[in-house]
RNA sequence: GUCUCCUUCGUCUAGUGGUUAGGACAUCGGGUUUUCAUCCCGACAACAGGGGUUCAAUUCCCCUAGGAGAUGCCA
């Protein structure tokens, strides 16, 4: 039997990373098993949906590199694949069980829910969810709220004796009592749009999948499901609930723990194999040992015995180091490619590049590239290159045990040096020798040389190696810069 | 409150009825280096607790604790 997996979300939000490791390993799954991944657009929230939720889960997956075989877009022979253009599909569904009274119409206004839900919750009740107060209507009942104009919602009749057990893949059986399932879940909103739990079962049967991968956050409804899947004669999938992705304090991950949309990941500068790297690993290993894989390699060698069941943290640093990995592993013509966006965003290029600046921004690239976690930080690395430096706080000048008279002294010197140097027409070595041996006349250790020259260059104690920023910057803004250090050090000392 | 799931270093994880419980990130030391970073070397650090079963349990079973999730006309 062909595997049939699905990612389902609703766009409503901006694709979270705990969503797209869903998807990760749904793709990943099809792929190594020679199957299909279908895309659904969950859009029966009509309140919450938006149109650039939409459109970024589009841009998501494209930039990940994750294609889907049906779904919007390039269609499939099961669609439509977006719920809101199967509407009338739900309701005549829904109706087919209220007749053979699996399901009923129910009247309650929101008000009264909620006030229920507050009575139970303030009073602990044993009951908690829909009395199920329209179960046993009288037809004279309905007709009278349906005079009123009110509009019903469709729920179903959960069984209250029993129970409910589904398997799944990773936890084997897992069962309910019925009468601990959610009371008479609502399946027809009363806009006629299906709520999840509907939704989901009709087109899960309906595109025939195979295994449902969903977050752990499922397990509940499972019964729920199952249930459904009876009410309609069919057999239901496998299930196969994946550990969530949680925060640093161990409680979903969310905005206060840092950056979730896979956008504002990728507008900082995380390159999209090092998240999907990373991310396939928090509740998937391979062995324990090995943990670079590329998509490609993904693709083959996923399997589903090997997630965890325990939840798992999202670690930033992780990431971090996995994007800097990935970073060092790029060329310098292709890395300078990804870097022009955050220049030209800064406002330090415009592009196209002229063929000097070309050849000046692949140089800052080679010389930055292991200074790089995310690729924004080229903005703070070529700052000087762009920025004149105004030297607020002097005391940087002078290195560790170097006080800034004899600061300003070696800088001095060291200008001589440099600028005879490059006029002799010196190599680099032989200028850093000089440079070493000035340090060493002066009995000073030979950062406190380069220090003043570094500070005065770039404006920070933090900088890319000095000659490759002197190179970078040009001899004559170079010397210009020293100068200027050098009167502002003058007034005062 | 109720129900369900989970539990190996701080974090992601490997692992087995008998192992010095392995790797990686982080952290801390050291080395290379003109700063930072990279890179290299090293150190710290875990089987939640209590009962069983067994010659032997981190591993199998039970209980407790802790954590999480669900309990919506959200998914």
């Amino acid at each position: 039997m062909e595997v049939r997996v699905r990612y389902a979300p609703s766009p409503t939000g901006l694709q979270h990373i705990g969503g797209v490791r869903t998807a990760l390993f749904n793709y990943f799954f099809a792929r190594a098993n020679g199957g299909k991944f279908i895309l659904r657009v969950e859009d029966t929230d009509r309140e919450r949906y938006s149109d650039e939720s939409l459109q970024d889960l589009y841009d998501t997956l494209e930039w990940l590199g994750i294609k889907w075989d049906e779904g919007p877009i390039v269609g499939g022979d099961r669609g439509p694949y977006i719920q809101s253009e199967r509407f009338d599909l739900y309701k005549q569904y829904a109706e087919q069980l209220v007749s053979e009274g699996k399901a009923y119409y129910c009247y309650c206004t929101p008000q009264r829910l909620e006030a229920l839900r507050e009575q139970q919750q303030k009073e602990k009740s044993k009951q908690q969810g829909y009395d199920r107060h329209c179960q046993h209507l009288t037809e004279e009942q309905r007709k009278a709220y349906e005079k009123e104009g009110i509009k019903p919602v469709i729920r179903l009749k959960v069984p209250t004796e029993g129970k409910t057990t589904f398997h799944d893949v990773l936890m084997g059986d897992i069962s309910r009592k019925n009468k601990d399932v959610s009371p008479d879940p609502v399946l027809l909103k009363s806009d006629g749009f299906p709520t999840y739990h509907l939704a989901n079962v009709i087109d899960d049967h309906m595109m025939g999948i195979t295994h449902i991968m969903r977050a752990q956050e499922w397990i509940p409804s499972g019964p729920l499901h199952i249930i459904l899947y009876e009410a309609f004669g069919w057999e239901p999938p496998l299930y196969c609930h994946l550990p969530m992705v949680m925060g640093k304090d161990g409680q979903k991950l969310s905005k206060r723990h840092g950056s979730t949309a896979v956008r504002e990941f990728r507008e900082k500068g995380y390159l999209p194999e090092a998240l999907t790297n990373y991310i396939s690993l928090v509740g998937w290993s391979y062995d324990g040992q090995r943990e670079f894989f590329s998509k490609e390699e993904l693709e083959q060698l996923f399997t589903l015995e090997k997630i965890n069941k325990a939840p798992g943290i999202f670690d930033y640093k992780k990431l971090d180091w996995f994007n800097g990995q990935y970073i060092r592993q790029k060329g310098d013509e292709e890395l300078m490619e990804l870097l022009l966006p955050y220049l030209e965003r800064a406002g330090f290029v415009t592009l196209p590049l002229q063929e000097q600046e070309k050849r000046d921004m692949l140089t800052l690239t080679a010389v930055s590239k292991e200074r790089l976690k995310v690729l924004s930080d080229i903005v703070d690395l070529s700052r000087f290159l762009f920025e004149t430096p105004t030297y607020e706080d002097v005391h940087v000048f002078a290195a560790k045990k170097v006080d800034l008279a004899t600061a300003t002294l070696a800088l001095e010197r060291a200008y001589d040096k440099l600028k005879e140097g490059f006029a002799a027409g010196k190599e680099q070595e032989e200028i850093e020798g000089e440079l070493a041996s000035l340090a060493e006349a002066m009995e000073i250790k030979v950062n406190g040389v380069f220090m003043p020259l570094r500070v005065a260059i770039t404006g920070s104690t933090v900088s890319l190696p000095l000659f490759d920023s002197i190179k970078l910057l040009g001899q004559e803004e170079t010397y210009k810069r020293i100068e200027t250090a050098l009167d502002v050090l003058k007034r005062e000392v």
